[in-house]
DNA sequence: AACTTGACTTCAA
DNA sequence: ATTGAAGCCAAGT
């Protein structure tokens, strides 16, 4: 493990915690936040290795398309969809509608997030 | 040192 | 609205 990937998983994790209940984000739009533009394929990798301890919510998480990643027939895509179901995300034909659900974030002084905190 | 593989994105038909 | 090609980049063979 290169210490830039460990850097690069951490950002990730710090930007997926944050995606509030009932909204979503891109894997792009999370490579982004997280300072690694080009790396929306790798923001998916980061998460399939994320220690489930850290309770990430990593449903939140979806194609720029507003389509779940994985194959609409496998588990993992019912278990994603299952989950947005659960936060009141809506999953119409396949795909969420981004004008809505799209998670809007915003550098906020007021927001109770603890990083510090986040890796135990 | 190639070549392949993805829970990706964008753009052009 | 769909589809496909091209671009992307770290990991694994």
């Amino acid at each position: 493990m290169t210490s830039h990937m460990e850097y690069f998983r951490q950002q990730v994790y710090l930007c997926v915690a944050q995606i509030p209940a009932g909204k979503v984000a891109s894997y792009g739009q999370i490579a982004r936040l997280a300072g690694f533009p080009r790396h929306a394929r790798h923001v998916s990798k980061a998460l399939g290795a994320a220690d489930k301890s850290l309770q990430l919510p990593w449903q939140r998480v979806i194609g720029a398309n507003g389509r779940i990643a994985f194959k609409a027939d496998s588990d993992h895509y019912a278990r994603q969809a299952a989950l947005l179901k659960k936060e009141g995300v809506k999953i119409i034909n396949g795909k969420i509608n981004m004008q809505q659900f799209a998670w809007q974030y915003v550098k906020d002084k007021q927001s109770d997030f603890r990083p510090e905190e986040f890796f135990k």
